[in-house]
DNA sequence: CCATATGTAATTTTAATATTTACATGACAT
DNA sequence: ATGTCATGTAAATATTAAAATTACATATGG
């Protein structure tokens, strides 16, 4: 497969929106921060993440917030937008079969029929988690933390 | 994700040992040809398979057979030979959140939480697709081609 | 119109994969 | 028994995809 870690950065960005968003200028230096990566891969995820609708950015400004509500965005949504077209090939497939062999001429659409479904059942696994969810197993961490 | 080509090349040399290990003695230098990938690859590969019982392969024979039915080998028996353990973290985990952050000390633990239950997920659907299917699909690209 | 932050392209670095090399081990034919 | 052929595996090298960095244009608001 060749998800990125760029999925997970969104969703502890999304988190990090969602409990600091309302008290807090939220903006990529900080999220670069709390995340330990570059702040260009942040704006990157923002970015996608905002065209998507799924938060609200501001050029020059930042204060980064979710423009929609936590139980009203999936981890299929993030996905999505972190990965448009969904990140096709999720499973690498060789590049080079030989066209000498029936095998290898065949092969490449053989296995994208066989990961399309694959991918979307996927997708309909990954749109069963809400952030809201997301955010309630965060909090309990926390909880058992303090503890 | 972390699934890398393994896996296709896996389904490419089982399609392969199918249609040809009754008439051929199948090695790796011969499944090497036909993936145009290294032997190397293809002989941890087929080792792999054989340790899960899927083929049959005998040292400095080669004559590398299924082992059991089409219908018995599912995509998930061959996923999990490749990957053994489950391709942890199939989807990347960023690597240094920071310590300082309540988000990020508490990421990791919150996402595997997630990527488990996608993991099963992906599992079950991967349990549905039997090798005998992949072949069947194989079958009939063979047959549009040749029209 | 300056300070600040995002948007994005281009380059460099890094880390994960695959390839290659090398050699030990097992099978079988002669 | 021994020479040939093929697998099993470890270790080094090369390749490639991903992420980090650098650089600069663009937008906002004081």
């Amino acid at each position: 497969m060749r998800v990125s870690q760029k999925c997970s950065i969104a969703v502890h960005c999304l988190i990090f929106i969602n409990e600091y968003g309302q008290t807090t200028n939220v903006n990529s230096s900080l999220l670069a921060k709390s995340t330990g990566c570059n702040p260009v891969i942040i704006r990157n995820i923002i970015s996608a993440l905002s065209k998507k609708g799924l938060v609200s950015v501001r050029q020059g400004v930042g204060n980064i917030r979710l423009a929609k509500e936590p139980e009203a965005i999936s981890v299929a949504d993030i996905y999505s937008a972190i990965c448009p077209g969904g990140c096709d090939n999720f499973i690498g497939i060789h590049s080079s079969p030989s066209p000498l062999c029936p095998v290898g001429r065949n092969i490449h659409s053989v296995l994208e029929e066989q990961y399309r479904k694959l991918e979307e059942d996927m997708k309909k696994s990954m749109a069963k988690i809400s952030l809201d969810e997301i955010i309630a197993s965060y909090h309990q961490a926390v909880g058992k933390e303090k503890s």
